[in-house]
DNA sequence: TATCGTTGTGCAAACGATTACACAAAGCAT
DNA sequence: ATGCTTTGTGTAATCGTTTGCACAACGATA
C-alpha cells in the first residue's frame, strides 16, 4: 500500500508473513482450489496490507499461457483501424486478455517484430494486415495458431480467418450510381500490392461489368486523405470520369476535396464518389459519404469468437465471412 | 521451419542437438558474452533450423526486466491519441520494447487493468490519461516509475511527466479572433472532471481577461464529434455567441457542422470556431481549422527521452513541458 | 471403535531461461 | 618447464509461481 518501497514481495515472503506456505498462497489466488475459506480470507487481507499481487510472468511460465495476444497491424493512425482496435481491445481486456501492439510500416521490420512477439508466448494472434502472408504468420508463430484478417485466398487453410463480401454491397452502389446516370467510372486503390485491394477493386469492377461498364482509369495512392487529393487532381486531369471509387473513406474524402477545390466539381451532382470502410467520420455531416460499409462490431465479436474458440481448445480453422453494406450519403 | 509442429523448442534440447550445454546456448544468444565464435555460429545454425528463440518470459523473470511497456489511454479512436500512440508505438519497438495497450472507458476498470498490467512486470508505463490520479498511478506501479503525460499539478513531485503550455499560443488566437471583432465567446469543455480540460480553458480565460472579456457561455461534451455538434446547438440557440472555442479538434468539428447546418452560421464571418490538438484531419481541405496545436512527434519524443533515461538508471523525476502553436485556418 | 471419504496444507519438482563460479585448455613470458 | 593470464565451457543456483503427491486431521458411517 505504501506506494515507495522498491522491490515487489513475493509468495514466499507473504507466505513466511502469513505463516502458510507458498503453495497456501498460490491457491489463495486461484478461485477453485482446495484451500479454507478461513486461510483465504487471511492470506488475501495481508497480501492487500502488503500490496502482494501474483507475478504474471512467472505465472505464465509455468502455466504456458500468457494471456498475452498479439495484434498486428498497419498503422494506428488509419481512422479504420483504430475504431477496430478499440472494440477488439475492449473485448479482449472483458476477458483478462492483454493485447500487445504491432505496429508495422515495412515490411521487414514486420517480421522481425512478429519474431519478438512470438518470444513473449502471446496465447494469440491477430493479424490485421494483409501484407503479411500466411506462411510468415503460421512460420513465426508456430505454437499459436493466428486469425488472420484479411481477404488473401487460404492457401493454407489451417488458420483461422475472418473474411468480408462486399460483392453485394458494390452492385447496389453501382446500380444507383448508373442510374444516376454516371457511365465513366475511376477507381482509386489504397495500395498496389495489397490483396484487400484488389478484392475491394473486384467488387465494383464485377457490378460495373453487369452494366457492360468497366474502369476507365486507375490510380494508386496510400490510403492517406494526401494521397487521395493528389491522385483524384491527376486522375481528374487526365481523364473525364464522372465518378470515383476510392479504397478507403478517408482517400474518398480527400478525392472530395480535391474535386471540390481544385476542379470546381460538386458531389454527386459533377461526379460521384464513393469510399469504403463506413469509419464514423464518414456520417459526419461535412462529410456524408457514401460508401462500402462494415459492421466494425460485428467484425470484432467474430474476431472474439474464434479466440474464444481457441481458448476453449477447438482450434478449428474458424472461418467467418461478413457483408458489407452501403451507407448511402450525398456524395453518390 | 517446418512450422507445424506444436511445441516450442527449449534451449536444454537444443543444447543437446548441438552438444552444449544450455548455458552455452543462452551465451549465443547474448551479443556480448564470453564465447568462441565458431560454437556461436554453429548454434545459431542449429537454432535457424529447429525454429528456436529464447523464450522471453522465461528471461524476464531470471532478468528482472521485462521489455514490455504499458500504455494507458482513454480511447483509442480519439484521433490525437490514436496519432500520438502510432508515434510512440514506432518508437518503442525500435528499441526492442513491446507496448500493452490499456484502453480504460470508465474509471472502475480503469484501476483493474493497471492492477492486472502491473501484475506482468512492465518497465515503464506511460499514463495518457488524466483521469488516472497520480497517487493511484503510483500505488499500482510501485515497482516502476510511471511517465504521467498530463496536467495534473504534481502533488506528488516524484514522477516524471511531460506538460504542455498552450497560454502563449491561446493568446495570440484569442488576439486575432478579437481583432476581428468578435467578443461575445462560448468555451466547449471535453469532459465536466478533467485536469487538462481546466487548465485549457484556463489558458483561453486568462487570454479573454486581457481584453476585459470573458466566456459568455459553457457547455460539456465528451471530445466526441456528435457532442460538438449537439452542444454546439444546443449553445447557440441559447446565446448569441459569436465565437467557440472547443476542447478538441473532433468537437470542433462538429460544432462548425452544426453552426453551418442547423442555424445557417458560417465561419470565420459569422462565428469563429477553434479546435485544440492540431490532428492531421484539422488541416484537411474540408476542415481548414484554427487550433491550438501541439507537435505530436516532439511530444512523443519527449516521452521516448524520459524512458530512455529512466533506462538508463536515471529514474529523475524528469520534467518536460511542451508549447503549444496557433495553426490558423479559415475558421477563425 | 475401526474404516472411509473429505478437506486443508506442505513438500518439492517443474516451467525455460541467465549467470556467478569453477575449471580445463591454451597462449605466452620468463 | 613453471607460473600467469586469457578464453571457452559446464555446473548449479536462481527468478516466482503452480500443481501432483503425500499426509494429517476431521466428521460421518457401519
Amino acid at each position: 500500500m505504501s506506494g515507495t518501497n522498491r522491490r515487489r514481495i513475493t509468495s514466499k515472503e507473504l507466505a513466511k508473513l502469513a505463516g502458510v506456505s507458498s503453495a497456501t498462497i498460490s491457491r489463495a489466488f486461484s478461485p477453485d482450489s482446495r484451500i479454507g475459506s478461513a486461510t483465504r480470507d487471511r492470506i488475501l487481507a495481508v497480501a492487500r496490507e502488503y500490496g502482494y499481487q501474483p507475478n504474471a510472468i512467472a505465472r505464465s511460465l509455468n502455466n504456458q499461457r500468457s494471456r498475452l495476444v498479439a495484434l498486428v497491424v498497419n498503422a494506428i493512425g488509419n481512422p479504420c483501424e483504430a475504431e477496430e482496435q478499440q472494440l477488439l481491445v475492449h473485448r479482449l481486456q472483458a476477458r483478462q486478455l492483454l493485447p500487445i501492439l504491432l505496429c508495422c510500416a515495412d515490411h521487414s521490420d514486420r517480421l522481425q517484430l512478429m519474431r519478438l512477439a512470438s518470444t513473449y508466448q502471446v496465447d494469440h494472434v491477430v493479424i490485421f494486415s494483409d501484407m503479411v502472408s500466411m506462411q510468415d504468420a503460421v512460420d513465426i508463430f508456430h505454437t499459436t495458431k493466428p486469425i488472420i484478417v484479411s481477404f488473401e485466398p487460404l492457401e493454407n487453410e489451417d488458420v483461422s480467418n475472418i473474411r468480408i463480401d462486399g460483392a453485394a454491397g458494390a452492385g447496389e452502389i453501382i446500380d444507383k450510381i448508373v442510374g444516376d446516370g454516371k457511365r465513366r467510372f475511376a477507381y482509386l486503390s489504397g495500395t498496389k500490392s495489397s490483396w484487400i485491394d484488389k478484392l475491394r477493386r473486384k467488387w465494383f469492377a464485377d457490378a460495373l461489368a453487369r452494366h457492360g461498364l468497366a474502369f476507365e482509369a486507375e490510380a494508386f495512392g496510400d490510403y492517406s486523405y494526401d494521397s487521395g487529393f493528389k491522385e483524384a487532381v491527376l486522375l481528374l486531369h487526365r481523364s473525364k470520369v464522372d465518378a470515383i471509387i476510392c479504397g478507403n473513406d478517408v482517400m474518398a474524402i480527400g478525392a472530395r476535396d480535391a474535386a471540390r477545390r481544385v476542379l470546381g466539381k460538386n458531389t454527386p451532382e459533377d461526379i460521384a464518389i464513393v469510399g469504403q470502410d463506413g469509419i464514423a467520420m464518414a456520417a459526419w455531416d461535412c462529410n456524408d459519404l457514401t460508401t462500402l460499409s462494415l459492421d466494425h462490431v460485428a467484425f470484432m465479436d467474430a474476431v472474439v469468437e474464434v479466440i474464444e474458440r481457441h481458448e476453449a481448445g477447438d482450434e478449428g480453422p474458424h472461418s467467418i465471412t461478413l457483408a458489407c453494406t452501403p451507407r448511402w450519403g450525398s456524395t453518390a
